[in-house]
DNA sequence: CGTTTTTGACCGGCGC
DNA sequence: GCGCCGGTCAAAAACG
């Protein structure tokens, strides 16, 4: 009797702990996602205000910024052209697509189809085939939107700590494909987004091949359609970092610029470094949010492309710019940016594209050595100003309650 | 049932 | 041309 008793309380104890384990994993998840989530925001800012300084005109930006909700309208989103209205879906698709290729989708099967088509009958192909086609097509005209046809191009990679299998970036994903990578045992998945039909964004997904923990995702294109706030901090910074890099800035001496300014604004307080790495088929930016406890990334060349890196001449050590960190520190988890405080900017371009494609832009905004004091300067007043601050740490809030809070809806990532 | 994942086939580009 | 390789497709299976 009593015996039976027992059990039935230690059967409910264990039930109770077993239940505690996995809210503490979901706790677990929910601070890394957290971290990353703030890792990006971070790392937006730092991108926007990078962007700021190079159209100073753009002064009155700051305000806009201001006053916006952080919620409903990031800057970022100005930025780059998307309408709002969620049926707009439609209508942006048009409008990315535009001018230089004729939607083959509803209707309208071009001839340019019909390889595909080969492997089926129905004329339905539709949507992604087409596609790339056009990528092509419209590489081959140079003018064009280069919007478009560069953003698809541009590539930004993630690398994050994280034990999950996915990043939970807020947007929601489709797989689609999975290969083996070569020159590593982890496999690299192929997502898509399925937040609105024919978005073209896509992102692969490996783990680091000599740090298991370290998983690199890698996006491309922009979202058509309104985002989440959960989602917006991922796709507002890559879509920055995506366009800053192929956006005149890229090139050259500015190319390595750039991550400098970025790095040295980011982190006064760890150890940067900016590297660039040649061969890739395509322009390619890295964020690290990865702090690399160990300085192995200072001598991360394994993989056979040949990287290396930029040492910036006169910026070896810690720069001093409290400011910034503050700022964020506060609001968040008080200073758990052990964790992710590295940031590291790396761009990476053909090799061959290397030495041209660099003028091909117009306007090249010769960036004087003092740029970097411009920055800085910009840095402190943003930071200084209280209604900035204010703004950013309810966008931040915001992020925070949308991905964790459950009754959100959103909360955790599928699988 | 609709949606997502799995997984082998397939494609185009590139180097040989 | 051939084979490799990074990507993608799509049918079937798994999932919820
Ligand atoms: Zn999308």
């Amino acid at each position: 009797m009593e015996d039976k008793r027992a059990k039935n309380e230690l059967a409910q104890l264990q039930d109770e702990l077993k239940r505690m384990n996995a809210e503490n994993q979901k706790l677990k998840d929910m601070l890394s996602h957290v971290s990353n989530n703030y890792s990006a925001l971070h790392m937006h800012l730092v991108t926007l205000m990078q962007q700021q300084q190079q159209q100073p005109q753009r002064n009155r930006e700051t305000q806009a910024i201001q006053k916006s909700k952080p919620e409903e309208v990031t800057p970022l989103q100005i930025l780059d052209r998307s309408r709002p209205s969620a049926a707009g879906a439609e209508a942006a698709e048009t409008i990315s697509h535009s001018s230089s290729e004729e939607r083959t989708r509803s209707g309208t099967p071009p001839s340019n189809v019909e390889k595909r088509v080969n492997r089926e009958e129905s004329p339905e192909s539709e949507s992604w085939g087409p596609n790339c086609k056009v990528q092509k097509l419209s590489s081959g005209k140079p003018v064009d939107q280069s919007t478009e046809a560069t953003m698809r191009k541009a590539r930004v990679s993630v690398r994050a700590r994280s034990e999950a299998p996915m990043i939970t970036d807020g947007c929601q994903w489709r797989k689609y494909g999975q290969k083996m990578a070569k020159g590593n045992p982890c496999p690299r998945a192929y997502y898509r987004c399925t937040m609105a039909v024919g978005c073209p964004v896509r992102k692969q997904v490996q783990r680091c091949a000599d740090d298991r923990t370290i998983l690199i995702t890698t996006y491309e294109g922009n979202h058509n359609h309104p985002l989440p706030p959960a989602a917006m901090a991922m796709a507002s910074t890559t879509a920055a970092a995506a366009s800053m890099l192929l956006s005149g800035s890229m090139p050259s001496a500015d190319g390595i610029m750039n991550p400098n300014l970025l790095a040295r604004a980011i982190l006064p307080c760890s150890s940067s470094m900016a590297t660039i790495s040649a061969s890739a088929p395509f322009p390619t930016v890295t964020l690290d949010l990865t702090h690399s406890p160990n300085p192995l990334q200072f001598q991360r060349p394994p993989p056979p492309p040949t990287q290396f890196q930029v040492p910036f001449p006169g910026q070896p050590a810690p720069v001093s710019a409290p400011q910034l960190p503050q700022v964020f520190g506060q609001p968040l988890y008080n200073n758990n940016q052990s964790k992710f405080s590295g940031l590291q900017l790396s761009q990476e371009m053909g090799s061959s594209q290397l030495g041209r494609q660099q003028q091909q832009h117009q306007a090249p905004p010769q960036q004087p050595p003092t740029l970097a004091d411009t920055v800085s300067a910009a840095t402190a007043a943003i930071t200084n100003d209280p209604n900035f601050t204010a703004a950013l740490a309810a966008a931040i809030s915001s992020i925070i309650s949308g991905g964790t809070h459950p009754n959100s809806s959103n909360n955790n990532n599928r699988q």
